[in-house]
DNA sequence: GCTAGTGTTTCGGATAACGAAACACAAGGA
DNA sequence: TCCTTGTGTTTCGTTATCCGAAACACTAGC
């Protein structure tokens, strides 16, 4: 399976669209997790597998290809770290993060009421 | 494999974070995608798989019912619709369209580079 | 040359996704 | 009525992906 990238076909659609190859990429397990253990700073792999309860190394170095492939990470001394391009998509996925407290107290609230019924 | 809630402890993490139940949720193979495709309105399960190039009947149906029982999606006298919680969702993804659409521009900036090297 | 800490790869077994087929149920036409 | 055609949905064998533990390579300090 060769890494997504915007321009080309991506797995699940032929126009290349870059939202559909973002789709792609981050539709992949820990992918988004990977990005936001990295958000305040660089990580070294091990760092990272500690961080990640259950991620695999074999995946974690297959998304770490896949994300440095990608222009969103860099290895650096320090570990791998956020390049510019990562840190744009952080600051875009902060909303995501808002939208899920909001989630997370709609459905206290209905488990609430799922239970009292 | 239960479907990520937001308050219980989730795949790679046990503290419970909606984030995490978020990160797991959506990193789940066509989650984003599916959401993305009843962005601007309600659509059958058959329009979804034709829409998704690649898309098992299988998995959908699981992601349907992963997004339902989080109140995400719902299903109407149209097919599947985003509640309102799916919609706010919706909004939140919208930076990370326009991320890729800047990522899409670097990575031809910098494929040309390589490629005159 | 040992130990302990990194980063990384390998490989067998377990899990998730694919893909095609099938089932159930309506609505419409011959 | 029977047949088609369109839905939504489930099943199941095959394939791809992920897990998990172990191992390898390298560096630094003792």
């Amino acid at each position: 399976m060769p890494t997504p990238r915007p321009g080309t076909p991506v797995r699940g659609s032929t126009t290349g669209r870059p939202i559909m190859a973002a789709m792609d990429l981050f539709g992949r397990r820990w992918a988004l997790r990977i990005l936001w253990e990295l958000r305040s700073g660089p990580l070294g792999a091990r760092a990272l597998l500690a961080r990640c309860e259950g991620l695999s190394s074999s995946v974690l170095y297959q998304r770490l290809r896949e994300l440095t492939a990608n222009g969103i990470i860099a290895a650096s001394a320090d570990g791998y770290e956020l390049t510019p391009l990562g840190a744009a998509l952080r600051d875009a996925l902060q909303p995501l993060d808002a939208w899920a407290t909001t989630w997370a107290e709609t459905q206290e609230r209905n488990d609430r009421i799922s239970a009292e019924a």
